[in-house]
DNA sequence: CGTACGCTTGAATTACATCAAGGTAAGTGG
DNA sequence: CCACTTACCTTGATGTAATTCAAGCGTACG
């Protein structure tokens, strides 16, 4: 097992004038460990007016190394999170022990949801690298004051998106043959790192194929073959985890 | 096709006094085409606690017959659904014509959410049995109003639960052998009747073999095989779409 | 009455899991 | 620095579970 438990505190700072952990405040302040909600609805790529009242909202950072956990199954619910850099997977494990994948998240991604209606996460998120967080503490998403509407309403729709995107994995997951789906997989991750500002022709998963395996509902030998037939047809070129599409259009038509 | 389509209006009433359809209302009234908060709150088991505020607000309540559909992939948002009785799937529908099922609804689900980030539905829900449901209106969802503070907490908690309910299915799908996610398939479906109140042992299954193997990503053959194993194993009696559990803690523990 | 649909069951085929072996890369301790 | 370990990945051989194709039955409905 590489998830070592990490819970509440990361990097302990306590410059004197500093709120409590977690706490937000109006501040504003130049310091690196807080975002504010401009900087939250660009990451989640809100397109939505703000009414500005809230523009003086500062979130907590929190930084995760690989390997570690964000939150577990079973933790009391403390906010959502939202991805500024880095890499993640989100998993339930089940009473014998076997990992599910449920979502890789990266910079936008929102974690965390499953846990507001019974306060208490219901699945874990582990950075598979070094990750940046901002965390949306439930007491400014639900405290009813209008200071936050622009907050919820982001949320709302951010929520909203990951639900979309949840759909779109469980399609993904349950189409035809195995090579599709791994096909259909760096196909949607081309599409995120592209989405990103990078390039969609290079990608580095930061994923084992085990992972990959979990997510997609076959085993990491069934990928590993993929990815070699991928590569034998001349669509891919696999080396490890970097991933070169040497054709889009035949990835995106790919059909078995 | 089964899926008919029907857009906007149900049933066409316009007696008076009563607003546009499809607007909220903080008139009393004991007119039955109309629920109030307190009603929605009750079919969505959200047990947090009401301000109290908003129990004059009033929500449109719209029929769907069976075969019909409450909106169809792609048709503009216009609010969430809450079920207040009757079946319903939810499904997308690729390219190729070929439907996947993401849900059953019933009592006390909750419709509609990937529909606000893009503002448009991005799945379609069809009754499988006659309908009755209550519209939330993206208006007073993001209103931003004041009033409708209960609302919005109602709603996120409610939204977790929903996403909740899809990491579930999520890993249902993906266990092992076809038999064992019928059998929890089946299990899944026993606590819901039963978290409403019936008997938890028999079930009257809407949906057909089809719809349930899309779901549980198998084939219906593969469906009506397990329920036939189960059935030979003593575990349940199957006939048609009635099924009775005869031994809940065998078909609890069931593991192929 | 006939057609359509949903369901069951059987036989043949296939895609995937499983088991097993070997290879590479990163990290650890002597 | 090198042996040693460990985790990750690839590939082959074999078995098996699920799909596919096909036939037949019951029920609903025009």
């Amino acid at each position: 097992m590489l998830n070592i438990q990490t819970t509440g505190l990361t990097s302990p700072i306590s410059s004197g004038w500093l709120p409590a952990i977690g706490r937000t405040r109006f501040k504003p302040t130049t310091d690196d460990r807080w975002s504010d909600l401009k900087e939250v609805c660009e990451l989640l790529r809100f397109d939505g007016r703000l009414s500005g009242l809230d523009e003086n909202l500062l979130f907590r950072r929190r930084r995760v190394k690989a390997g570690q956990s964000v939150f577990l199954m079973g933790q009391d619910f403390d906010g959502l999170y939202v991805v500024r850099f880095g890499n993640l997977k989100t998993a339930v494990t089940n009473d014998d022990g076997c990992e599910h994948i449920l979502s890789f998240g990266m910079k936008g991604s929102l974690l965390g949801i499953d846990g507001i209606c019974k306060n208490q996460y219901r699945n874990e998120a582990v950075a598979l690298t070094d990750c940046d967080l901002i965390r949306l503490p439930s007491s400014e998403l639900f405290s009813g004051a209008r200071s936050c509407s622009d907050l919820e309403h982001a949320a709302y729709w951010a929520i909203s998106r990951e639900v979309l995107r949840g759909q779109t994995s469980y399609v993904l997951t349950h189409s035809a043959k195995s090579e599709v789906r791994v096909a259909r997989f760096i196909q949607l991750q081309s599409e995120c790192v592209a989405s990103m500002g990078y390039s969609p022709r290079c990608l580095t998963l930061p994923m084992t194929r085990r992972d990959i395996g979990s997510y997609l509902g076959v085993t990491l030998e069934t990928v590993s073959r993929a990815f070699s037939a991928l590569a034998h047809l001349g669509i891919l070129e696999v080396v490890n985890r970097q991933i070169v599409i040497l054709s889009p259009d035949a990835l995106r038509s790919y059909e078995g």
